[in-house]
RNA sequence: GCCUGGGUGGCGGAACAGGUAGACGCAAGGGACUUAAAAUCCCUUAUGGCUUAGUCCAUGUACGAGUUCGAUUCUCGUCCCAGGCACCA
């Protein structure tokens, strides 16, 4: 081996011995387990940041340490190629979305391929090409023949900026996610997938993965938000109408005073109408339409409303309510009407006080009476029923139950669950997406194009607009057709998909992704899914995720897969970060803006001081990025992927350190030498067995098997490559402590077998470097079609083991003793210690516990 | 406000199932090699104390209680940080 470790020449050697000799093929093979491994594929933005570089890595590790257990390894990667920033960069530099995509997945599989992944790349896919979305054009036609995909005119996030509705998960505190403008409501018609069928079972299935860490399927399970309640009819005064509310307090019915509607509520309009309120209402809805949500979100949010000048009729006691429309309202949840009950709902009770409303109490507390002219603020807890006719004395969950099957009696209303989760709009009035292939006829209306026609392409053609508005609805030769029912001509849809419906399926598509004939080849899809293990960041906990549930669900339905959950176990992995800095004269500086002397941080650019801001993640925002391809230029791929394994365990956030890096480099290079330095006397000797191993031999032969379980559960358990690291780290570091040149045959054997031991539990990690180091052991082949090394239970054992002894719980001293001795003789040897003598003193012993190999306590 | 995580040396982080707190690495300090530097190697490094500088003593895992022979680990309360949801009827 040469005497110096250059990543630079044996990563491209390695990688190109892999390609060659096509080691990451795979196919299906019913005699071998399969293993799918699965990292969330990336947007092809041009470059790959540390986030991805963490990301793979990791999957990278469990995807060879996998395929060394003997798994059939299934491990792709793609390309999320539809959306926004390609168009926005294609206006920009006035180019395509096409060709900015393409040359920008063309760069990225070059950082990749340097990364030294093993990625079976003829699975590759670009969810852009037509290839693939013709599959989900079939799937929208499928679904909307089973009425899953509809259309409806419904009011949506519209941002001005980027011209397009934006998905309720889209909108971040009232802002757009993508360009941060403010959001606000427009009514437009759109295209859903009624995920909100399968909201029970979503929600059912979130305890049943115990593969998922708690913390997502908890945020799936709020985000659906299942509650249970009643749905109630309140008759409307005078008219043929009826106001439905759902409220999960049916047991304070009693006391609803008032009734309030979503402004975009159809009976808001209606029921003014006519009245002395109408214009006033009228002015409250424009008003409301165009104050953005974000001002609606605000917290303590003023509260305000209009009468609607009509009113309507408390079923259960015939109480005139006066019908109002407040802003507190929502449209989108439940059925965009409350009923008010002022005294036990803190919404309605700030409401009633400010437009003098009446306040009925029907819940009382367990120690008080509280008068409606005096309380301040509303009771929410339980209580006896009171004011509530034959309910009256009952507690209030009891009448929960009474109330509903009364109502249920009555006819005017019932038990019933509702959803936060609402269905998914796909549609987007943008270019760079999957054409939803539907087709407005003036005849038929709107009819599915024909199976034959799909794909229905995406023009290449299109000239983009400034500003982002779609070029499709005035592209005559896109919009053109005939309509697949009559014959006649008519236009095609011109909304594309969401990006997020190419993300729902694209692991199905990776088991047989060429496939021409069918979405996915049945045997392979039946053979690869589910995927074993899916690595990706927390930011997809809900959206990617639970619609990709959403879609196995769908397409199990549809009997195009047999499993109903896409991916056993996740794991969410946490951001990279780094420490911002700023220079007072040019905001955010790059790392490579700052000259560091010392504690000192100087700008570059103007000599100021610059200074330290906290840690956070990288963005190029805050300039704290470090770039992937300078760390590969000076450091390879081997230190990279090695300081992202060994800086922070995978879920946690890791924090970027440039001394981190070196210190993984030199590490790297202290196996080398020390290869180098065994590498003759190795050769021709067989790796020892332990037979008849003494003192320091039998210790660092024990260590090497230790090591080996020490990794093994590391990584089988817990992910925790870094202590994995750590433990090879230590078994390098009892290897330095031998000899070569004193060195008998016996030491040489022990030393081989460490020798070959390191370089297989690294290998996953650090994998050009140990193929290179499985040649300097004297061994031929790729160390990656090797097994993964098993360990010697029997040689864990130690002769003798340390005692410490405590007193009173206090660490007071410590002895060996042989492994076998009996508890009366460790506890004899324990009292006999001096110090701990000292300790005891004069005092009776009370009591001693002795705990097998490991500790006496004695109480005094 | 509600729901999830999480608070351990100068720093990143260890401690598997209640049993030696601080593995491993970084940084810092000291030394060796060198004409010198880099690289490399060795030593020290939680805080405080000392009539016995030790196989020493006290304190210490955000804070306060509790359970236990023994708590970073379990229970309750408080504070702080991060993430998610947020007028959800």
């Amino acid at each position: 081996m040469k005497e110096k470790y250059d990543p630079q020449t044996i990563e491209v050697k390695w990688q190109t011995f892999w390609e060659d000799t096509d080691l990451f093929k795979v196919s299906e093979d019913p005699s071998k387990e399969k293993y799918y491994l699965l990292e969330m594929f990336p947007y092809p933005s041009g470059k790959i940041h540390m986030g991805h570089v963490r990301n793979y890595t990791i999957g990278d590790v469990v995807a060879r340490y996998k395929r060394m257990r003997g798994y059939n390894v299934l491990h792709p990667m793609g390309w999320d190629a539809f959306g926004m920033p390609a168009e926005n960069a294609a206006i920009a530099n006035n180019t395509h979305p096409a060709r900015w995509t393409y040359e920008n997945i063309d760069a990225m599989r070059v950082q990749l391929k340097r990364m030294g992944l093993s990625y079976d790349w003829d699975r590759e896919l670009a969810t852009c090409r037509p290839e693939y979305y013709r599959w989900e054009q079939w799937l929208f036609i499928k679904m909307y023949e089973k009425g899953m995909a509809y259309r409806k005119e419904s009011f949506v996030n519209w941002c001005e900026t980027c011209q397009t509705v934006l998905a309720n998960e889209q909108v971040e505190a009232g802002m757009c996610w993508r360009c941060g403008k403010p959001v606000r409501q427009k009514k437009l018609w759109q295209w859903f997938f009624r995920i909100t069928d399968y909201a029970e079972d979503l929600l059912e299935y979130c305890d049943r993965l115990p593969g998922w860490p708690e913390k997502v399927t908890t945020m799936q399970k709020n985000w659906i938000g299942r509650s249970v309640g009643a749905e109630i009819h309140f008759p409307v005064e005078g008219r043929d109408e009826k106001i439905t509310v759902f409220t999960t307090r049916q047991d304070t019915v009693f006391g609803a005073t008032f009734m309030c509607l979503a402004p975009e509520h159809p009976l808001t309009t209606t029921l003014s109408r006519g009245t002395d309120q109408e214009e006033t209402v009228a002015a409250f809805i424009d008003r409301m339409a165009l104050s953005d949500r974000s001002s609606r979100a605000v917290e303590a949010y003023e509260k305000e409303g209009v009468f609607t000048g009509a009113y309507c009729t408390n079923p259960m006691n015939g109480r005139r309510m006066p019908v109002y429309t407040a802003n507190f309202a929502l449209m989108e949840y439940g059925t965009g009407a409350v009923m008010s009950v002022p005294a036990h709902d803190g919404r309605d009770f700030e409401f009633a006080r400010k437009y003098d409303l009446e306040i009925v109490v029907v819940v009382q507390p367990p120690d008080e009476e509280p008068d409606p002219a005096t309380m301040t603020e509303a009771y929410a807890g339980d209580g006896t029923m009171v004011n509530s006719g034959d309910f009256d004395g009952l507690h209030n969950r009891e009448a929960m139950e009474a109330i509903a099957e009364r109502m249920e009696m009555e006819n005017v209303g019932k038990k019933t669950v509702n959803y936060r989760l609402r269905d998914w709009g796909i549609s987007r009035q943008r270019y760079w997406g999957a054409p939803i292939p539907m087709v407005h006829c003036n005849d038929c209306g709107i009819v599915p194009a024909a199976e034959s026609d799909l794909p229905i392409e995406l023009p290449e053609n299109a000239e983009l607009l400034k500003g982002g508005k779609s070029p499709l609805p005035s592209l005559e030769t896109f919009i053109k057709t005939t309509c697949p029912q009559c014959g006649r001509s008519a236009r095609r849809e011109t909304d594309t998909m969401d990006t997020f419906v190419e993300s729902s399926w694209y692991f199905d598509r990776y088991c047989s992704p060429r496939c021409d004939t069918t979405m996915f080849d049945k045997g392979a899809v039946d053979y690869w899914m589910p995927v074993d293990q899916y690595i990706g960041g927390v930011e997809h906990a809900i959206l990617h995720l639970l619609y990709s549930r959403y879609f196995t669900r769908v397409l199990n339905d549809l009997g195009l897969i047999d499993c109903k959950e896409p991916f056993t176990r996740l794991l969410t992995q946490g951001m990279v970060c780094k420490e911002t800095a700023a220079c007072p004269a040019h905001g955010f500086l790059f790392p490579d803006e700052i000259e560091t002397s010392g504690e000192e941080r100087v700008c570059r650019k103007c000599g100021g001081q610059a200074t330290v801001g906290r840690v956070e993640k990288m963005s190029k925002s805050k300039k704290n990025v470090i770039d992937p391809n300078v760390l590969l230029d000076r450091y390879g791929a081997d230190t990279t992927r090695l300081f992202c394994l060994f800086a922070a365990p995978p879920e946690r956030d890791l924090e970027w350190s440039e001394q981190g890096v070196e210190g993984g480099h030199r590490f790297l290079n202290r196996v080398w030498r020390l290869f180098n330095l065994w590498e003759d006397a190795v050769r021709d000797v067989a790796p020892s067995d332990g037979e008849g191993l003494t003192g320091d031999l039998q210790d660092l032969y024990r260590k090497t098997h230790g090591t080996i379980k020490k990794v093994t559960t590391d990584i089988e358990e817990r992910f925790h490559f870094n202590t994995a690291i750590s433990a090879v780290m230590e078994l390098v570091n009892e290897m330095n402590g031998v000899d070569p040149d004193t060195a008998s045959r016996e030491a040489a054997a022990v030393m081989k077998l460490a020798m070959e031991t390191v370089v297989k539990l690294l290998s996953p990690m650090v994998p050009h470097f140990a193929e290179e180091l499985w040649r300097a052991a004297g061994r031929d082949g790729s160390v990656l079609l090797t097994a993964w090394p098993g360990y010697d239970e029997a040689a864990l054992k130690t002769d003798e083991v340390l005692i410490v002894v405590q007193v009173n719980g206090k660490l007071r001293g410590r002895f060996t003793i042989d492994a076998d001795a009996d508890e009366a003789a460790v506890r004899e040897r324990a009292l006999s210690d001096e110090q701990v003598r000292k300790f005891i003193g004069g005092k009776t012993i009370k009591k001693v516990i002795v705990v097998k190999s490991k500790l006496v306590n004695i109480v005094v």
